[in-house]
DNA sequence: TAAAATAAAACGAGCGTTCATTTTAAAAAA
DNA sequence: TTTTTTAAAATGAACGCTCGTTTTATTTTA
């Protein structure tokens, strides 16, 4: 229904909007801000968007579902449970590398700060996501028997983390190389001991 | 040097800013929300902080140091490296459930917001000592050789994670009765595997 | 020509900070 | 002891500015 206009002003508007409210936090980037940064004028911002939450709102939909796109493909694909968790690790650090500024928004934007009723990220449908996934390899017997939030936090923490060191610049290389060794320390977490 | 005033001045001060920055974020809390919250008049607030930017500092200041304190004591006291990281968990967990406005300021609020030349959280004091006591345990032969950033990564990942999803009130169990699951995962993911 | 899109100006509220002033409490002078 | 002086502590109205939003007017598009 939209217009093509309205997609590409729109589109400039999520562009500049992911890297401000990443760099600065959403209460520190105005709507003059966005104006000037994307190039496009108050009243046209307010002729596509109701109020400056509504920007946030459309912000973090578009961000959650990019995401959650790429982890279920790669679960998907996986030939077996070790690559399904390769391919979550990979994917996410991927996206790190290859779009910074959305996995920022993710991980380090204060979502309640303009979606008071959002659920916290680690809810968010990508994240609800993996945790099923983590759900069923324990019901399943490919995991140790064991809480699904510790399963989680052991998974998700080392990962989460490497990529907010990466963000923080205290990582310089690529963090897709890292992949395999990360993979082998959650492995040696999770996985039921071999025989 | 300071007057018993201006002590209790500020540990005013500190309280409401550390629980309200915690919530809302630093650039929501208004000077005048502190001199509401805190019982000190606007005029008294500038006469003890030169500006809101100093506030900022000082509760950074204090909250890494106490951090810091605890960390370091508990690593001190323990009797050998299993117990050592035991410590690392237990105490973040009990600070987490004690003063879990302290640990929400640490891990969720943006430093950088009122700190432009702070470094990244990650390499405040507390966490700088736990990476030098990681740092160690490699080069001993203690853990696995492995990178020290991802060492630190499946250490700190997981226990991080889990303070997070308590502060989100995913978990509602008091977090320090998963300290012994939790090291058992992060022993079995970092600690040289037995002959 | 009607509808969609843009631009700029205007609005009231709230921001961080300043400052002239008052209050408080202790030291000095009587 | 009582009075005067002094400096620290505390006050809140006021300043200049920016905020999110609305209104108004004009241009572009279909």
């Amino acid at each position: 229904m939209n217009s093509i206009k309205e997609n590409i002003a729109k589109k400039k508007i999520f562009e500049f909007c992911i890297r401000e409210f990443a760099r600065a936090g959403y209460a520190n980037v105005s709507i003059r801000n966005i104006s000037k940064g994307a190039g496009i004028s108050i009243g046209a911002i307010y002729y596509y968007f109701s109020s400056k939450e509504q920007i946030g709102q459309f912000l973090y939909d578009k961000t959650t579902e990019i995401i959650l796109n790429k982890i279920r493909l790669g679960i998907k694909k996986a030939p077996n449970d070790k690559e399904a968790l390769r391919s979550i690790i990979y994917n996410l650090f991927d996206m790190s590398e290859k779009e910074p500024e959305l996995m920022e928004f993710i991980l380090y934007v204060k979502h309640k700060e303009f979606l008071p009723d959002a659920p916290p990220i680690c809810s968010s449908k990508p994240f609800e996501f993996i945790k099923n996934f983590i759900k069923e390899k324990i019901e399943s017997g490919v995991f140790r028997d064991m809480n699904i939030v510790i399963a989680s936090a052991l998974i998700m923490g080392p990962i989460i983390r490497i990529i907010q060191l990466r963000m923080d610049n205290i990582l310089n290389d690529d963090i897709r190389l890292y992949t395999e060794s990360l993979l082998n320390g959650i492995v040696k977490s999770v996985f039921k001991e071999r025989a």
